[in-house]
DNA sequence: CGACGTATTGACTCGGCTCAAAACCTGTGG
DNA sequence: CCACAGGTTTTGAGCCGAGTCAATACGTCG
């Protein structure tokens, strides 16, 4: 089968996210056939009419923002999520419930959007598939089980720090340099916490761990010294893998 | 096979609970033979020591507290669950994380400890199972984002009328007549708030809705006015199916 | 009836929110 | 290269919800 350029980035796309890595090259064939690809610019908005989805989306570039809307207007953003990441899976099974979540590109973004009948198709003939889905369900699931933890015994300092903490991953030598992923208003929007509170915060920990901070980027003098301040809140121990580790599907 | 009258309470709770519902009798033989009958009393630790477990359990009667705690001694509530619940599942899929609870028992309880390698031999034949798993996984899911928009967006006063707007479920007419399911202390703990704020939101409930509370009893005068109270400021719909309806897996 | 756990109330503190203003950045066009 | 406009970030002042600690009231079970 000729494939175009962009069927072949999106098989590229596919082999390295962790949801497909396993699935082999014949059973994505039909995904890659089936799949429509969206390319976007800056703060839009995808699929916010269709609730009860028959499709879902993996987004090959750009970044996403995951939220939900109350009824009054009030948003609380789930997750901004980029390269690999896949949303929209919740309604894989039928009768199973939506999610209802907002979804808006923060800049130029390329995204796949791959009927879900697909997808059931090669959960019934591949039980590797269906474990793997269930694994990255299990893991997202822990994930916000620890965002809840956090939410109730940490303060603001100590959810950004955590957060910055996540930002440099594995490194285990000070100095880190890091540059934050977004804008501070949207950072502080997926810890939950308004931007004059992050900015305020983000003060005191530069205080308290010699975090030096220009613009976005940061440098960490003392990446122990940022453990000390968050991790004895916590209920994992650094480096906690699984807040870590991508991979979170939605 | 002869079967003691533990066994056959054990396999009518297999037979009621939602995850194994759908598992015919043959499937259920092996759990039925290879788990591990717990009677215990109040505020007992159940499976304290062993994070990385090899096993889950299933609730038959009583009651159970999940909760994290942290390395400073924080606590935060994951649930509280009674009969049919299955926790501790988490783990089935070798080389996933464990999920670190802290399991209580917050009444005299009965329960069956598992044996993970089990179930895997029930999904690797079963389909269905688990597919049942993974939905079930979803829904637990669903209901977390839920619980981290209410933690954001709602105060006090509201995520307790949303506690109480799920306690009295799928009736419409008023007035309602419930009974608090625990003691005020927990109920606060699940909600993320002090009993001292609990008991003061209350009050205001009762001023702004006319409810009747008299110890544990609750008269609901009017269930709109909770409704109305509480469900603008959240994303779903009342009545929100996918938080009331059990089946909640941890 | 007394004792112990549970629940309520009061007084106070403090973290984070709100609104408003100022400062800073970045890109654009003259 | 500068001036300006728009967006982003920081700072300030004041408020309010929820936490804390301590005292009191309530319930229930011996």
């Amino acid at each position: 089968m000729l494939k175009n350029k962009h069927q072949l980035a999106l098989l590229e796309l596919l082999h390295q996210s962790e949801l497909f890595s396993h699935v082999d090259d014949k059973s994505l064939e039909p995904i890659i056939n089936n799949s429509h690809r969206i390319s976007c610019g800056k703060n839009k908005y995808i699929n916010f009419e269709s609730y009860k989805s028959e499709y879902c989306h993996i987004v090959e570039q750009g970044e996403v923002m995951l939220s939900r809307v109350t009824n009054d207007g009030d948003t609380y953003v789930i997750d901004v999520v980029n390269r690999g990441c896949v949303f929209g899976i919740t309604c894989i099974l039928e009768d199973g419930p939506d999610s209802q979540m907002l979804v808006e590109t923060i800049r130029p973004t390329v995204l796949w959007r791959i009927p879900l009948n697909i997808l059931r198709k090669i959960m019934a003939q591949n039980l590797n598939f269906t474990e793997n889905l269930l694994q990255m369900e299990i893991r997202t699931r822990l994930v916000q089980d620890v965002e809840i933890e956090h939410r109730t015994v940490q303060n603001a300092p100590q959810r950004i720090a955590c957060f910055l903490l996540i930002q440099c991953a594995f490194i285990k030598e000070s100095p880190v340099t890091i540059n934050l992923p977004y804008n501070k208003k949207l950072i502080a929007a997926k810890l939950g916490i308004r931007q004059e509170t992050f900015s305020r915060a983000l003060k005191t920990i530069k205080k308290e761990t010699g975090t030096k901070v220009t613009g976005s980027k940061l440098i960490i003098e003392d990446i122990d010294a940022l453990k000390l301040f968050v991790c004895e809140h916590c209920s994992l121990n650094y480096p906690c893998q699984h807040s870590l580790s991508g991979g979170r599907i939605y």
